[in-house]
DNA sequence: TCTAATTCGGATAAAACTATCCTAAATTTG
DNA sequence: CAAATTTAGGATAGTTTTATCCGAATTAGA
């Protein structure tokens, strides 16, 4: 469904996102640890997200990605996954066809729109302040 | 959402399930043409559904890919996708956690879940018959 | 039986994705 | 100002996916 670089990026995303809650910031090497993904890959992962404006980073002796709580509820999963893998796994035709397209439509057009649009609902609707909730309530987990 | 690989999967099946009412086979190179999919590599993924017993094969002259109305009526969506790219779509983990687990679930596990299953229901409802049937039809296509 | 058509399988190559390493730049602290 | 910390960015590898090519095997038909 998603790239290994962008679960990388939602992993660490809600993470950050959950630090933030407490005015802190995450250091890359904290990140990779507790999301459990490798952390040079994921330095790339993140810095495309600073670029893409998602989170906020800064240099030196104690720096490191921060969202602060305001922010965390304006950035939704399809911004993230938008700027990882582009936006062709909600709004892209199932059969690889160029576009959807409701006038000229692929075998799988009806069936597919419907799960399709759902996750995009989903992924529109969710954001990363929702997201980080559980985490320090101990019901969801970041790595197994 | 689905590879290249499985994509081409889908609409070379469709295809030639749609022949297949016909009492016709088809062979590969009007298979990649028809899908508009790359001839060698085609061979390759078609091979591939031969082997897992999803269409049948035969070589030489008039030979080719074929599937009669029953068998495509028992061949599902999730079958085919399951072939080329596993389930790991339509049954694993959205951010990547080893397996899905309500147990220890990941942060999207709740909202991902549901998309995930209704994902998992349409392809293993949605069969190849079906699918063919709007092709002859002319309401839907396999290329643009 | 010979020839042509066609899939099968292996080898190979190109592109994309995943991953690592190293140096530069920025920033805090002493 | 110097040293230490931390992200940024470029270079480089390894792996997987996508793609092509070619010879072998099989089969229909002349
Ligand atoms: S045309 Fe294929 S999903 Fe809409
Ligand atoms: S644990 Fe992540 S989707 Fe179920």
């Amino acid at each position: 469904m998603f790239s290994k670089a962008c679960q990388y990026a939602i992993r660490a995303t809600v993470l950050i996102a959950m630090e933030g809650r407490n005015g802190r910031r995450m250091s890359l090497v904290d990140i990779a640890q507790s999301t459990g993904s490798p952390p040079a890959f994921t330095a790339k992962v993140l810095q495309q997200l600073a670029r893409a404006g998602i989170l906020d980073s800064t240099k030196g002796p104690n720096g490191g990605f921060d969202l602060t709580p305001a922010k965390a509820r304006k950035v939704k999963l399809s911004m993230v996954v938008k700027a990882i893998d582009g936006d062709d796994v909600y709004k892209g035709c199932g059969m690889g066809l160029p576009q959807c397209n409701a006038k000229k439509p692929c075998p799988l057009h009806d069936h597919f729109q419907q799960v399709r649009d759902d996750l995009r609902r989903m992924l529109e609707g969710t954001d990363m302040h929702t997201l980080s909730l559980g985490l320090d309530a101990g019901t969801t987990y970041l790595k197994r």
